[in-house]
DNA sequence: CCGTGATTTCAGCGCTTTCTGAAACTTCGG
DNA sequence: CCGAAGTTTCAGAAAGCGCTGAAATCACGG
């Protein structure tokens, strides 16, 4: 858990009230990039996309550099991922003549998570269902001694966990928000309901 | 995605039949070691849980280094770390005369996969629901500016989602293999089933 | 088209994480 | 107790990864 100098090094306004603001903004950009890093997504970005969440409103490039500390290189290449996974939107500045582009988060926590899920799951999980079939002994004609069918056992139980998730998955996530009714009646029938 | 040596530099038996089942091993172990790479877990710690996982049967500390080709200091490491997670076992030899340890790993992938599951959510999910709330502005008394408002609402529908999925987790794994059932049910309730 | 300002790219650097290997330690039979 | 065989520890080396920053590129108004 590496340490981090605080996330707005700048001094801030003058009003208390927007002090406080602030604080707990930079608590949740700290503590979301902290997490990031456990989820396998880099701390910046992680840092980045928190900032747009929690301000709620479009930023620049610039403001995003230094309320963050970091670099141009790595707002710009943050920021075209993030894009590119759906989790925030470009747009222009309303007036003519500015020439930024600003940056805004999804504000539907739902979609976040279907896009984490979604991202993960093709990263961490479908591999195994498309790989690991190619781990099988399973040579047509080949002899095949008790070891050989005891390997392909294995990597076939394996299989068939993957591919029992891979469906769960695929139900859930085809079934847009109906998993908070699908919830309700699962606890019914499995029991003590949370 | 970094390269690594093939995970059986030795010379291998004479035997083709041999040599054929430790390709395949080979190849799962080197897969199962990138993915671990994926799901934040050391590619040697995966790789010795591979090669006990695909064996079937205990190794002593030495064959696993040299099938591996990593340093005793790793190796033991990796073990101690499998054995606390519950994942491998070790095991005295048969013989006496003999002062070697064993190890095995868990066989029933059921086990694996809850293992796994239940090791992530304390250190990716849990965190989450116990820190959000320290996030919000929220200072009884203070006065409460729209924004404040807005922020303490995005941070309790994250919140709220987080929690919703920690219910979810916490009836299904409550309710043993009931997983099973519960896709079943998943299917019937949000439409076609797989 | 040109000038200006914003954005993207990427080679190099530095931090972090992981692995090595040898020394310290443990265990057990004799 | 002693010696031999196995195991653990940990300082230092190596590898991996992400960030920086400056140069190249792009895009728009005039």
């Amino acid at each position: 858990m590496a340490i981090r100098p605080p996330a707005t090094p700048r001094s801030a306004s003058a009003l208390p009230e927007i002090d406080e603001l602030r604080a707990a903004q930079d608590r949740f950009i700290t503590f979301w990039g902290e997490m990031g890093t456990r989820w396998g997504v880099q701390r910046s970005m992680a840092e980045v996309h928190a900032l747009l969440f929690i301000v709620g409103e479009p930023l620049a490039a610039e403001e995003i550099m230094e309320r963050l500390g970091i670099s141009r290189g790595s707002v710009s290449t943050t920021l075209k991922q993030l894009a590119e996974w759906g989790l925030v939107q470009r747009v222009r500045s309303r007036d003519r003549g500015d020439r930024r582009e600003f940056h805004s988060a999804e504000q539907d926590v739902w979609k976040l998570f279907y896009t984490i899920l979604r991202a993960r799951k093709r990263r961490e999980f479908d591999p195994l269902v498309e790989e690991l079939g190619g781990c099988r002994v399973a040579q047509l004609g080949g002899r095949r001694s008790d070891r050989h069918r005891q390997h392909d056992l294995r990597i076939d139980e394996l299989l068939e966990l993957c591919q029992f998730f891979d469906g769960l998955a695929n139900t859930i996530s085809r079934s847009g928000r109906g998993i908070e009714r699908a919830t309700r009646i699962l606890s019914r029938v499995l029991g003590a309901p949370r």
